[in-house]
Parts: structure tokens; sequence; C-alpha cells
DNA sequence: CCCATGACGCGTA
DNA sequence: ATACGCGCCATGG
């Protein structure tokens, strides 16, 4: 992977204020990257310091693996899920509105 | 070089 | 809502 991308998207994820949420695709669509895979590949090998449990799938549900650890931090910080899914129309992340 | 494997996403059926 | 298929592309075998 290009560094300069690699700490793009690091930041753009540690940029999700709390209370909100973003999609892999979101991400990737700012980053410029033909792909939403690689911001999970990021995630997976360097994301343990960032607050990756804001970002869930286009479908509003988190990865399986990961998804009772993430709704319960998303829980925590006032992110609501019903039947394990992610109101995307209430909690998304715009940039442009903070 | 070919192939399989993903923290993905979208269109169809 | 569920199930596939296909595109995407970095990585590792």
């Amino acid at each position: 992977m290009d560094e300069q991308t690699h700490e793009r998207v690091r930041d753009l994820v540690a940029a999700v204020p709390p209370g909100r949420v973003a999609t892999y695709g979101d991400i990737a669509a700012i980053a410029g990257l033909a792909t939403p895979r690689i911001v999970g590949r990021i995630l997976r090998e360097d994301g343990f310091d960032l607050p990756w449990h804001r970002i869930i799938r286009a479908n509003g549900v988190p990865a399986p693996h990961l998804l009772t650890e993430q709704l319960e931090r998303l829980r925590a910080e006032g992110v609501l899920a019903v039947d394990f899914r992610i109101d995307l129309k209430r909690y998304r992340w715009d940039p442009n509105r903070e």
C-alpha cells in the first residue's frame, strides 16, 4: 500500500466524531480509493488505535466478526442499533456539516 | 504469472 | 428479507 493513502485513510477514520458513523464506502470515496475493500484492509492491519467502531457497512450493519463489540462501543456513545442495524439516515457523518 | 481471500458494495432475482 | 454474481484491488502462496 501507498503510505500516503494509508495515512489518509487513518486520518479520515480518526476524523469521524463520536456519536456519528461512516461507511467503508464513504471513507474510500473521500480518500479517492477505487474500492472500499482497501479501507477494511487498513483497519484490519493498522486500526487498533483508531475509532474503528464508527466504520460500518453500507447497509448499516457492522462487520460480522465484530458485531457485538462494535455495537456495544457505539451504544456507549449514543449510537443505537435496531435489530443489529444502525440507522444511517440519522447517524451518518457528513463531513460538511459536522 | 495465476489463484484465492477478504473489516466491501451494488444490482438482480 | 435472503441469496448470488460480479467488480474491485492489495496481499500472500
